[in-house]
RNA sequence: GGCGGCGUACCCAAGUGGCAAGGGAGAGGUCUGCAAAACCUUUAUCCAGCGGUUCGAAUCCGCUCGCCGCCUCCA
């Protein structure tokens, strides 16, 4: 509210209250909206792993005009439109690692409780009807534009809202709309309608998470004017504050124009997981600040995808480590890479402590593979050193664990870029291939080993000569 | 027009008044049958520009330029 940072301090002691507005169900999800649910995802994830218990809501909002709209073109009902968008969207979230809220209430199950908060701010002299809509009259809620920091009279000056004869003012909005023929309806002490789209969110997180409660968030987009909407409807009722921290994620932008559908300029979240690994996606996400613009490239996702595959490619040498490292006591230059274990969690901690800087936490991983990179490459043998590289590997997972990325195995990391690049190559082949090599090199005949080397990485597969064994990984970038 | 944000290397990007994280790309090297991977060295005397505050500014303040967002459904 303050638009700066704030030290972040829960109603209840130890009990974080986090409602998020999810999505309206009338079409697939494109990469903003995968945003969103990323960065949210992250900070539940962050505050539970700082202990503290959180509860997240996050709404589906089943009932609207543009799923009205879309029902009407597809020639069903307005409920068969929600329900099918709305299983899509978890399908995509759970794809990008998106782990489910705790209640995820939808709006036409809530008719009743909005009800009750219309009646309530009727009866308060907040809100006045007229031939069954419900409007809430702003200029009554003195402090509105506080969140969104405008000013009624600029807004009003600057309309250029639909100027509705039967609103007193061009800032109200509705909380009732009356049902026209044909559109789905409940009844209400107004008549037959449906509600408007703020209520949803005043009356559900009232529900379960009471009047007041911590965090609210969404996209920047949803500031005015939606959430600052929901505050006159809550404090207007309850007379209480509404929410404590407000977070807004930033847009994805492509050529640096926010992605919207309105512009058209968006990608959805299955054409890109055609093209690029679920855990490229929630990477890119992560590598810059989730207030910050962040553009959308091909070039960014493959960065994206090189930097994961250097993680991975580490993994698979702390594990050949840990597999062939022999017992004579060599230590090793331990040194650095010492310091830099102890000193890690501090520096991961602080980074997310600073409004959840995922940006610079991925920045303190990198350095730290670097830093068993460098370990691993000094020879060392021995039980001190297999402990060094155990804790090393530990840390990073328990970190990836956090921000729910680098959990797979390398293994899993590579079937999944065989996949998703489409390689035509069975895993029994390429064995057969790689073997054929070995034969070859073992007698020395460098041509032929060489020649299988080249036609396995024109298929996309790089091989890499070890001791005694050939690895094979797929190309990245 | 009102309000808000951003501008850091070739690209992406973090940056808390005290020597400019990290990733990618480039160049050179170590290693290797050759590669790949990894590591090392190197690439911003400087943070859009101009002033100011300060012992000290990418960071705070002011102005200018450029880009973007919200003010209408949007994540």
């Amino acid at each position: 509210m303050s638009g700066k940072k704030e030290d972040f301090v829960p109603l209840v002691p130890g009990h974080v209250k986090m409602y998020v507005c999810g999505i309206t169900a009338y079409d697939v999800c494109h990469l903003g909206h995968a945003r969103s649910a990323v960065v949210f995802d992250i900070i539940k994830r962050y505050l539970r792993y700082k202990g503290f218990q959180v509860t997240h809501v996050r709404n589906i909002t089943d009932i609207d005009d543009k799923i009205i709209a879309r029902a009407a073109k597809d020639n069903v009902t307005y409920d068969v439109i929600a329900k099918k968008y709305t299983e899509e969207y978890y399908r995509d979230m759970e794809m990008l690692g998106v782990s489910r809220a705790d209640i995820e209430p939808d709006a036409t199950d809530h008719i009743k409780e909005m009800i009750e908060t219309i009646r309530g701010l009727v009866d308060k002299d907040y809100a006045y009807s007229i031939n069954g809509d419900v409007y809430f009259e702003v200029s009554k809620f003195h402090s509105y534009g506080r969140l969104s920091k405008k000013n009624t009279d600029d807004l009003v000056a600057g309309a250029r809202v639909d100027i509705d004869e039967r609103k007193r003012s061009p800032l109200d909005f509705a909380l009732w709309k009356s049902s026209k023929e044909g559109e789905p309806w409940w009844e209400s002490p107004w008549g037959k309608g449906r509600p408007g789209w703020h209520i949803e969110c005043t009356a559900m997180s009232s529900k379960y998470l009471g009047e007041s409660f911590d965090i609210h968030g969404g996209g920047a987009d949803l500031i005015f004017p939606h959430h600052e909407n929901e505050i006159a409807q809550s404090e207007a009722l309850t007379g209480k504050p509404f929410v404590k921290y407000w977070i807004h994620n930033g847009f994805i932008t492509v050529d640096k124009e926010k992605m919207s559908k309105s512009l058209g300029n968006f990608f959805t979240i299955r054409e890109i997981l055609e093209k690029y690994e679920p855990e490229v996606v929630r990477y890119f996400l992560l590598t810059s600040h989730y207030r910050s613009p962040i553009e959308f490239s091909d070039a960014q996702l493959t960065e994206a995808e090189l930097s994961i595959d250097r993680y991975y490619t580490t993994v698979t040498r702390i594990k050949d480590f840990l597999e062939t490292a022999g017992t004579a006591e060599k230590p090793g230059t331990s040194a650095d890479l010492e310091k830099m274990l102890s000193a890690f969690k501090d520096k991961f901690h602080h980074a997310m402590n600073d409004d959840f800087n995922t940006a610079s936490a991925l920045g303190f991983i990198f350095e730290l593979i670097r830093e068993v990179n460098r370990f691993l490459d000094s020879k060392p043998s021995g039980q001190k050193a297999k402990e060094l590289v155990v804790r090393t590997s530990d840390l990073l997972a328990d970190i990836g664990g956090v921000l729910n990325i680098f959990n797979k195995t390398p293994d899993e990391w590579y079937r999944s870029l065989m996949k998703v690049k489409k390689i035509e190559l069975s895993e029994e082949a390429l064995l057969q291939k790689i073997s054929e090599r070995q034969d070859a090199r073992k007698k020395k005949e460098w041509a032929a080993a060489d020649a299988i080397r080249k036609e396995l990485e024109e298929k996309g597969v790089i091989l890499e000569d070890k001791k005694d064994v050939t690895a094979w990984k797929v190309r990245v970038g």
